[in-house]
RNA sequence: GGGAGGGUGUCCGAGUGGUUAAAGGAGACGGGCUGUAAACCCGUUGGCUCUGCCUACAGAGGUUCGAAUCCUCUCCCUCCCA
């Protein structure tokens, strides 16, 4: 639980306002009317949401970015809302390209609890503004479908519903769009209302991708309530090669330790472009913009030192797993990637770095070709076999030749370190 | 409800009876150069007990020496009409 790096946050007091600090972190790609907005912010502790659909049993660095946003905006004085979409969740927000399949209703009740605990570690819940979680299945579980027709359909337009991105991507797209996807953006805005009504919340966040679902609450507010309230979009994050970011080897970097390993999440950030590295540190860390400043120029005179890459790595990890996991995250790729020579490394230092890896248990003779796939290093024995073969297989640092080897004495009769390629590592462990 | 078109590997997309495990592209992975970057160059990319065998072109069945390609039924999608 990273107690440590909630308490250490904060905002950089040499921005006139949240607003401009937002601003300079580049969070803010679109926004209702930025003047009103601003000043809105500053004149007293308001309520801002953002809502997390269950999708998966974690979530991702995608995520974390909404996430980050709410936290700066509880610094700034202003109270968060967490919202995990129990119902929205069954629904489905339409993606440009293709209906999504339906999850079990068990299926998103369990990801709901997850989520709702992943999301709850990121915001303060005591203090002068504490956090609040919500589950939009509360509200809506009861709802009947006259009462939702009636109250709530009724203020919306069709043809405006259609020229939302996702909607109108999916009318002319083949794959088409079923009425549930469709009544997706209403689900959404209700959820706004229902959470100005309750909690006097005037400000919802989300990716600029859900620009339409954010807009969708705010005309219902509009409507109904006749009150003008404020959505921020943030930019949709995207690496300079225009790679996707938030994948690692093509899988998605997920917040839960169990699907991205402490040490797999450090390795990821570590291997930041320098290109993008500065723009992550806005996004991702607390950092002063001092302190970016100063690593901004670093990243000019010696690229190859990597020091904001390494700050970026420790920061973000210390931030989703906590400090002591990101010390040996640091530690193990350190010793790791540092010495070529595994053998000379202190036993016990050795053990914490393979600690943080994926592993198998094997044993002199055991198949490399099948301890690869056994530590997911491949997925296959024909997948071992071709790696073996193109010369990317390495144990303890020496390049295997054969595709028929098996393992050799071990590192202090107990460990073997396994590599697929320049920097993806498992470890072998002795059965005891 | 009626009619037309369509469902191919991670994705896009060619292929309308026989060198098709399936063109091409993207993505991904590996090698080289580097800084565990980027760019660039080269290679690989269904599985296995691997000079062979198995499984695959929505699903099931059929025709044929032989099918992703032809036929039948089922499921799903798109478009037009109602």
């Amino acid at each position: 639980m990273p107690t440590q790096a909630l308490a250490r946050q904060r905002n950089d007091s040499t921005f006139p306002s949240i607003w401009d600090e937002l601003t300079w972190r580049g969070l803010v790609h679109v926004s209702t009317d930025p003047e009103a907005l601003a000043r809105a912010l500053a004149a007293g502790p308001l309520t801002a949401y953002c809502g997390f659909d269950p999708t998966a049993p974690s979530l991702h660095l995608g995520h974390l970015t909404q996430l980050l946003v709410l936290r700066r905006l509880q610094l700034a004085g202003h109270r968060p809302i967490g919202l995990v979409g129990g119902s929205t969740g069954l629904i489905g927000d339409p993606r440009p390209s293709a209906e999504r399949t339906l999850n079990s209703r068990e299926t998103v009740a369990a990801w709901v609890e997850r989520l709702r605990e992943q999301v709850g570690r990121f915001l303060d819940f005591e203090g002068p503004s504490p956090a609040r979680m919500v589950n939009n299945l509360d509200w809506t579980a009861g709802l009947s479908a006259i009462d939702f027709l009636r109250d709530i359909g009724k203020h919306y337009r069709v043809g405006t519903m259609l020229k939302k991105d996702a909607v109108a991507a999916r009318l002319n797209s083949e794959a088409g769009i079923s009425y549930t996807e469709f009544s997706y953006q209403i689900l959404q805005g209700y959820d706004f209302l229902q959470l100005y009504r309750e909690h006097g919340c005037t400000l919802q966040t989300g990716g600029s991708d859900q620009w339409g679902n954010l807009t969708s609450g705010i005309d219902l507010i509009h409507r109904v309530e006749g009150v003008a309230v404020h959505a921020i979009g943030t930019p949709l994050i995207t690496n300079s090669d225009g790679r996707k970011f938030s994948k690692s080897e093509g899988t998605a970097v997920w917040l839960d330790p169990e699907s991205t390993t402490p040490y797999a999440f450090f390795q990821f950030w570590l291997n930041t472009a320098d290109a993008d590295v500065i723009e992550r540190l806005k996004v991702f860390t607390f950092l002063s913009r001092d302190e970016i400043d100063g690593l901004e120029q670093a990243v000019q005179e010696r690229p190859g030192a990597r020091e904001a890459q390494r700050r970026l790595a420790w920061e973000v990890t210390a931030l989703v797993h906590g400090d002591e996991a990101a010390d040996a995250a640091r530690d193990a790729s350190a010793a790791l990637f540092g010495s070529g020579d595994l053998a000379a490394l202190p036993p016990a230092m050795l053990e914490a770095a393979l600690a943080e890896l994926p592993s198998a248990t094997g044993e002199p003779g055991t198949s490399v070709a099948g301890l690869l796939v056994a530590t997911g290093l491949t997925a296959s024995a024909g997948e071992s076999r071709r790696a073996i073969a193109q010369g990317g297989v390495y144990v303890d640092n020496e390049r295997v030749t054969d595709a028929e080897a098996v393992l050799g004495p071990m590192l202090h009769d107990r460990f073997a370190v396994l590599r697929r390629g320049k920097r993806t590592l498992a470890a072998v462990v002795r059965d005891a």
